[in-house]
DNA sequence: ATGGTCGATCTTCGA
């Protein structure tokens, strides 16, 4: 069988309920996963988004911004919610597939939603992005202790981890999302987790890859100054099943996008 | 030349 699972900054759920339909009508996930929905939990548009096809949805949400979603085919065996950095904060959510699933019952999907991290990348001037740089310490160590089940980690990770995930290396080396400080700190994880990079995985470099193109950008298409902070990684188990990671870009064209573009892995199981 | 644009919201904060 084949499973495909979504990933996608939504930038408020709410404004944009329309584009989640076309996102889902035109890519046909199994498990789609959303972040930053910027929703109370009691505010979410919980049956318009199950009426696109989605029955099995779990959210966390706060007001203002923040907020994760899972919406899904299949049912959920369980769904673990876990605390970061000592905050509340709706960073993060986690489900097993169900037995209704087949081939992919029992594989685990997390949702997150790293820190951005604000605008100086110096954590004793920037607690925005001391609290990033702990956030990835604290997933570094989740990693290395997980559960070794097969697992699909997505989400807006905030970091564009290799050269030619940027349209500038050289000149975004001090940017925040593309320090060596968050690169490593991603790529160590990674490691520890044992979690392949989906999109680096069928399209290693140097091929740009971009999933993001900012907002403070009127010709963002022309110029196109991108980078790659969505992510789909899939454990070891599991790399051999990867058959396509596909950047849904033209969603930054339609009328009032997202910031992000959906990301979709296909597993063949 | 330190900009520029979004979204949610106690017109400012977070991205």
């Amino acid at each position: 069988m084949q499973l495909k699972v979504t990933t996608w900054n939504i930038n408020s759920v709410r404004l944009r309920l329309d584009k989640v339909g076309r996102a889902l009508d035109e890519i046909s996930p199994d498990v789609l996963c959303l972040q930053e929905t910027k929703c109370p939990e009691d505010c979410f548009p919980l049956s318009a988004l199950q009426q696109f096809g989605y029955p099995h949805v779990v959210q966390v949400g706060q007001k203002g911004y923040n907020g994760v979603a899972i919406l899904s085919r299949f049912p959920f065996e369980s769904v673990e919610p876990r605390r970061w950095c000592e905050r509340e904060d709706a960073r993060h959510l986690s489900v097993v597939l169900g037995s209704e699933a087949g081939a992919a019952a029992g594989i685990a999907i997390h949702n997150f939603y790293v820190p951005a991290g604000g605008d100086v990348p110096d954590p004793a001037l920037n607690g925005k992005f001391e609290h990033k740089l702990r956030f990835l310490a604290e997933m570094r160590r989740w990693a290395g202790q997980r559960d070794r089940r097969p697992t699909v980690l997505v989400g807006d990770l905030n970091v564009a981890p290799l050269e030619h995930d940027v349209w500038s290396h050289k000149q975004l080396l001090k940017v925040v999302s593309h320090t060596p400080v968050e690169t490593e700190a991603l790529e160590s994880l990674r490691q520890e987790g044992r979690f392949v990079d989906g999109a680096r995985h069928l399209v290693p470099e140097p091929t740009k890859i971009y999933t993001w193109w900012s907002y403070r950008s009127p010709d963002w298409a022309t110029a196109n100054k991108g980078r790659r902070l969505d992510h789909v990684w899939a454990s070891e188990d599991l790399a051999g099943t990867l058959r396509a990671v596909d950047v849904h870009g033209c969603a930054r064209g339609w009328p009032q996008p997202s910031d992000h573009a959906p990301v979709t892995a296909t597993l063949v199981l």
